[in-house]
DNA sequence: AACATCGCCTTTTTT
DNA sequence: AGGCGATGTT
């Protein structure tokens, strides 16, 4: 509300300042030190850019740069420049960066940040207009993440009597999704869709749209759906919004689907000078509607857009960059870069295959040792910071978790289950939520019974049909089924208790003097939540007390609840703590963005990479995102660059053979060193070779350039003159692990650090902690103070 | 209403 | 294998 005359106040202290500076002749020291391309990039103000930025190229910097520059050069006032990402990461980084380049003297810009943000702050201003004549959205309305979008429609699957087993919520709700990435609201999903889920798939989100209207709702796709159908209808709307962003900025513009294009398209067709960033190499996001289209038809949709390259590259030795360049023109339809650079050679991407996922996992556990031991390569100690290993599928950690885990080797996985989608977390802000807002019905049936208060189905059922045949929201309608005796026993008590706790939580919620932490720890204590967690013996309840205390204390950064609800819905980050040095595992996707100096790319093999998945259901299509997929991973490398592919790995519980990904055969030879694999008997690589030759599916000419070069040969002739295999006796690692420890005995574990068994049950040691007594099976730690009982493959007999 | 058991499905992920 | 959800049992 406010907002607009904040800004404008804002923008008129800072005019004359600004302008003053830009006044001044001297050179621009933000300028300095960049390369011809992004100079032009920055300096190209008027009209429509494509920049086309390969990885490693400085986006980022010519980005906030550009942006400074419209400062300093009085183009526009920070209340005039829309800059757009993706993730709450990068819009973070981007502000940091403009302040750092301006000495802090530009205190924000309002309207850099993602998608979604700003589509909230623009959907706050004309929620009315959202809505028919007996129903519209109110500037108040509350973002639904997936986790409630799916629950409602398992109400309204059920309430059509569908079967939920033969058509599952998920798949409504990915078809919804898609519909909206599109900008299609019910009435605009094209005949030849409609024959989706079972046919009931328009009627449903017809009916879906609805519900959310009368919870005053949104989902994520609605925040720019809205937005889009907003300005088209009403043209009034869109030229104030067009008139504001003199400017707009726009990152990673390959992994746009339609309805943001349509946004951005709409907003821009104002001033017109629009800047769009990225590169169509590395758009890995189709799955889940982006559109590399956008970015290749651009010129088509800006008339006299420049198009501006940049190809020097500051990350990547030159083999990294021409394996990654080698694979990447495989694909068709791109539009062309060639990335280069100044740097020193370096190292020749390895590779290397192994036996099995597990010989894998120990391999790259070992060579990472040896990167962070320093006795190795011409590369030196490193940090474990700089060592990550990017996997296809989350799946794929385990190996390497377990791994880590037996020889304490520090590992943290990027992107995993966020902070705001524990349970605990949900719970707690579902109680927030009600408390601010007593009508958010999804936040009641959430916490009704939890603590458990004796509510189940069938007492919730009788609180749904008096709320609804009184138009109440689920709180009033259980106050009123209380008043009516519709209840009784230990649901009625305990629901009586939390109507009662509830109705004064809401007070002092709007009671802007209250202070709002006391009041979220005297929810969680009063409710019995945190009482329920106390209770709860299983070993991660300590965890979820700890996450619920951090939630707290996340508050304090806000003014009330109601500030800290938007945030979360929209910032589902994690509070990111400093770590020690930790080697980082993480997905190809989660790695965009990112870079390390020492790279590990397991699993390269067909069917998980690229994904048959991927290529079932999207053909060629398909395979070349997984193929942008694979550019991306290895362009994550600054100096070491190591694919690696097992023969068999188990799958869903079976063990499944593979084959080496076709992408090994599509990397240049003369940039690719094929390691002698530590072999599962004596470096016999030639018999793990086998699975992946013999198929019939894939004959070994199509592997001739792996098959062929020189390194290979190498390692063949060397698995050949090594002695035969001699068989000794097992030694078992895994087997009754407890013999190898004794109670007394000091261990280490990963996450608890050192501690003293205290006793020993099979294979499960109870052990002493500082942290306090853990009950942790034997595998997971190690003989304290000495080197882990490393195995390498030699002892192990096959 | 709370707990146990069976059967199913399994990429990638942000907001 | 394993996690989840939907059943069946106490």
């Amino acid at each position: 509300m406010s907002q607009f005359d904040d800004h404008d106040a804002f923008e008129a202290a800072s005019r004359p300042s600004l302008s003053q500076r830009a006044m001044a002749p001297r050179p621009s020291p933000y300028l300095d030190g960049l390369n011809p391309a992004q100079r032009l990039a920055v300096e190209t103000l008027d009209g429509p850019v494509l920049l086309l930025a390969g990885a490693g190229t400085g986006k980022t910097r010519a980005l906030t740069t550009r942006i400074a520059h419209l400062l300093m050069q009085g183009r526009a006032t920070p209340g005039r420049i829309l800059a757009v990402t993706f993730t709450n990461k990068a819009a973070r980084e981007m502000k940091d960066r403009v302040a750092r380049l301006l000495g802090e003297t530009v205190e924000g810009m309002p309207w850099l940040g993602t998608f979604h943000s700003i589509s909230v702050k623009i959907l706050r201003r004309h929620a009315e207009l959202v809505g028919d004549g007996t129903l519209h959205l109110k500037p108040g309305f509350t973002i639904l993440d997936t986790d409630d979008q799916i629950r409602l429609l398992k109400q309204l699957i059920s309430a059509e009597n569908i079967d939920e087993k033969r058509w599952p919520a998920r798949q409504l709700a990915g078809l919804i999704d898609g519909w909206k990435n599109r900008a299609m609201t019910p009435a605009r999903v094209p005949a030849g869709e409609s024959h989706a889920y079972d046919g009931r798939g328009v009627a449903l989100y017809a009916a879906y749209q609805r519900r959310l209207l009368e919870l005053n709702a949104v989902d994520f796709g609605d925040l720019l759906l809205h937005c889009v159908m907003i300005f088209q209808a009403h043209p009034d709307v869109l030229a104030q919004w067009q008139e504001r962003f003199r400017y707009i900025l726009v990152d990673e513009y390959q992994d746009t689907n339609v309805a943001q294009y349509l946004w951005l398209r709409l907003l821009a067709q104002g001033h017109r000078n629009i800047c769009c960033v990225g590169d169509d190499d590395q758009s890995i996001y189709g799955w889940r509607g982006a559109e590399v289209g956008n970015i290749l038809r651009f010129e088509g949709d800006f008339p006299g857009a420049q198009v501006i390259r940049l190809e020097q590259n500051y990350r990547s030795t030159p083999h990294i960059l021409a394996a990654a360049s080698g694979l990447i023109a495989a694909n068709k339809g791109r539009l062309g870069k060639e990335l280069w650079t100044e740097a020193e050679e370096g190292e020749k991407i390895r590779l290397i295959g192994h036996w099995d996922s597990e010989a894998e996992a120990r391999w790259i556990g070992e060579e990472i040792e040896a990167f962070h031991g320093g006795h190795r390569h011409s590369i030196g100690q490193r940090s474990l910071n700089d060592i990550a290993i990017l996997v296809r599928a989350s799946h794929q950690m385990r190996a390497f978790e377990d791994r880590f885990m037996t020889i304490g080797l520090p590992y943290r996985v990027i992107g995993g289950p966020r902070f705001y989608e524990r349970q605990e977390i949900r719970d707690a802000m579902a109680y927030f939520r009600l408390a601010v807002s007593p009508t958010d019905d999804l936040a009641f049936e959430r916490i009704v019974n939890t603590p458990r208060r004796g509510l189940g189905p069938k007492a919730l059922q009788t609180i749904q049909r008096e709320s609804r045949d009184r138009g109440l929201s689920l709180l009033q309608g259980a106050a009123a089924a209380l008043a009516a005796g519709a209840l009784s026993g230990k649901g009625a008590a305990g629901l009586r208790q939390l109507v009662e706790q509830m109705g004064r939580f809401h007070a002092d919620a709007l009671d802007s003097r209250a202070s709002h932490t006391d009041l979220a720890e005297r929810i969680l204590d009063e409710t019995g939540y945190t009482e329920m967690w106390q209770n709860e013996k299983s070993p991660d309840a300590p965890g979820r007390l700890d996450n619920l205390k951090e939630l707290v204390k996340a508050l304090e950064e806000f003014d009330n609840l109601q500030g800290f609800l938007e945030h979360v819905a929209l910032v589902m980050d994690t509070p990111e703590g400093e770590q020690a040095e930790e080697v980082s595992i993480m997905t190809l996707h989660a790695a965009k963005g990112l870079e390390y100096p020492i790279v590990f790319l397991p699993g390269w093999e067909d069917g998980l990479f690229p994904s048959q998945r991927s290529m079932d259901e999207s053909g060629l299509k398909g395979l070349e995102e997984e193929r942008r997929l694979a550019y991306v991973g290895l362009t994550r490398a600054e100096e070491l660059a190591t694919i690696s592919f097992a023969g068999n790995r188990r799958l869903y519980g079976q063990w499944q053979s593979s084959l080496p990904s076709r992408f090994i055969d599509e990397l240049p030879e003369d940039h690719v060193e094929v390691l002698t694999p530590p072999g599962l008997y004596n470096g016999g690589f030639g018999a793990a070779a086998q699975p992946f030759a013999q198929s019939s599916m894939h004959d070994r000419a199509s592997h001739a350039d792996v098959y062929n070069s020189p390194g290979w040969k190498r390692m063949q002739d060397r698995a050949a003159a090594r002695p035969a295999p001699v068989h000794r006796a097992p030694i078992i690692i895994d087997a009754e692990p407890a013999a190898r420890f004794a109670v007394g005995d000091r261990v280490f574990h990963q996450k608890f650090g050192t501690g003293s068994i205290m006793g020993i049950a099979e294979d499960t040691l109870t052990i002493q902690f500082p942290a306090g007594f853990k009950t942790v099976k034997a595998n997971y730690v190690q003989p304290a103070a000495t080197a882990a009982p490393d195995v390498t493959p030699d002892d192990v007999p096959f």
